[in-house]
DNA sequence: TATTCGATGTGCT
DNA sequence: GCACATCGAATAC
């Protein structure tokens, strides 16, 4: 097992667009116990700015759920979906700003087989981790996660050990109606982990 | 291969 | 009620 240090918590604490492009290419981990632990580099993000934007669950309200989004950058908000699904934040900026970035996609990088028994039925390894939700399955990430800071509960980010050069191609957003003109999706250019869409191109 | 559609919890009106 | 930052099975071609 590799050994994952966190980044500094100050990594989140600024523009959201600019934190959005620097996490691509690095590493998320999850460790569940003192033996296994799961590992992805993150491929494909999305932005949302509770300030200006119609798609954030914080958009001009702190009320319920989306109070979460208005603590200070490093906080996981995770928040649950059509009725079957979770999606990771990580939020953004300072306290009380209501800003965070989607986890879209990964590329598994360590604990591959233990990502295949959350997810027993997928065959093509670019399957396990290319969607929001699909992640948040591999890595066994629920609402036990919800408000809850980066580093404090075996789930971080850390720099990529593997210095490799990539295009950052950028996107409209997926799956949503409001605000979607948006240029807020963030990916890894030619990644085969990356959401399969139209906008790749 | 492309498109449609069912499942279904939670917060807001 | 109804909309929703999804997934994958079923259906249509």
């Amino acid at each position: 097992m590799k050994a994952y240090k966190p980044i500094s918590i100050d990594f989140f604490k600024k523009d959201t667009i600019k934190v959005s492009k620097e996490l691509l290419g690095k590493v998320i981990v999850r460790k569940i116990d003192n033996k296994t632990c799961l590992a992805g580099k993150i491929v494909e993000v999305e932005a949302y700015i509770g300030e200006h934007d119609p798609a954030c669950h914080a958009f001009q309200k702190v009320s319920g759920r989306s109070s979460v989004l208005y603590e200070e950058g490093g906080t996981i908000y995770v928040y649950f979906i059509y009725g079957n699904y979770y999606c990771f934040n990580i939020v953004t900026e300072n306290k009380g700003i209501g800003c965070a970035i989607l986890i879209r996609a990964v590329e598994p990088i360590e604990g591959i087989d233990i990502m295949r028994e959350f997810r027993p039925k997928i065959k093509n390894i670019h399957d396990l981790t290319n969607g929001p939700s699909k992640f948040c399955i591999a890595f066994d990430i629920d609402k036990k996660f919800n408000n809850q800071k980066l580093s404090e509960n075996g789930i971080f980010v850390s720099d990529s050990q593997i210095k490799e050069k990539f295009e950052i191609k950028t996107s409209k957003r997926i799956g949503i109606v409001k605000g979607a003109d948006f240029q807020y999706r963030f990916f890894i250019k030619d990644n085969p982990y990356v959401t399969k869409h139209k906008f790749n191109k």
